[in-house]
DNA sequence: GCTTGACCTCAAGCTGGCTTGAAGTGGCAA
DNA sequence: TTGCCACTTCAAGCCAGCTTGAGGTCAAGC
């Protein structure tokens, strides 16, 4: 059974090519040869994009993720899990917040939202910073 | 009493001289004349970068909020206001799972993470793009 | 043997939201 | 009056994570 190329990883993972060669950059995944000149991989590498999709989805940067990913296997300092989590609550804790506040502005009747304690009362709290502007907004694809 | 002049604004407000300059090109905030060089401002500014601020932090971009706030006081639309509250709510609920996933491969004992199921799990769960990456990690300042 | 076309490399570009640097200008104090 | 210095403008740079384009290479099909 012969090792995915390139090709085949990117349809089977949904990860484009050009994203796979950016990570075999980056160090994050490693191609095992080449047929002709395509890459061919490890089927691990099925696992790994799905860590690295993981890591990503939980906040870390791929340089992080590339860190985490020893040889051998993920070994995950657990320190760091707990931390993401812990950053994790807190910007959850903001974006409901947020969401509560959208959620009144758009249901208050006052004449104009200027004039409704509440959004005024949220509006205060982004003035002084207690809500964070996140990363941003929507990026990528 | 005076108009404050952007160092002024900047300093009460926190935003930095050249946030706001950059604000008023993207025709977020408006300045109301000089004084010698130095921008002034409408002391109304104080509230609309508070309704930037708050803008930003629910998610949405600076042309958004720009297309949002007309020349007299907001006026927004409550249906975006909806649709950023239903995005907000998939977005924690990803976090959520995100975080509860990361609290638990912290604690979980099985001798390498992969062996456990429920890391297992939550990584098919992000192998199959059920669980988004985030914008990105914590790019600004 | 020759074409086709998917892959290759390398460099540059894109998005959003700013910041930074160079070069200019104006008000105010000495 | 002269010098300082904070402001100004404008263009360019930065961040992450890719994507895109130009130009090259290789295996397979006819």
């Amino acid at each position: 059974m012969k090792d995915p190329d390139i090709s085949e990883v990117a349809k089977q993972s949904g990860v484009p090519a050009s994203t796979l060669r950016y990570y075999e950059e980056k160090g994050l995944i490693a191609s095992n040869g080449r047929r002709g000149l395509k890459r061919t991989f490890d089927p691990g590498v099925f696992e790994k994009l799905g860590l690295i999709a993981l890591g990503r989805a939980a906040g870390f940067t791929l340089d992080e993720i590339a860190a985490m990913m020893s040889p051998d296997g993920p070994r995950i300092d657990r320190k760091r899990l707990i931390e993401k989590a812990d950053e994790l609550d807190e910007k959850i804790r903001q974006l409901t917040a947020m969401r509560d506040g959208l959620r009144h502005a758009s249901a208050c009747r006052a004449p104009s939202h200027m004039e409704c304690p509440s959004f005024r009362r949220i509006l205060r709290a982004a003035t002084v910073g207690r809500i964070a502007a996140p990363a941003s907004a929507a990026p990528g694809k």
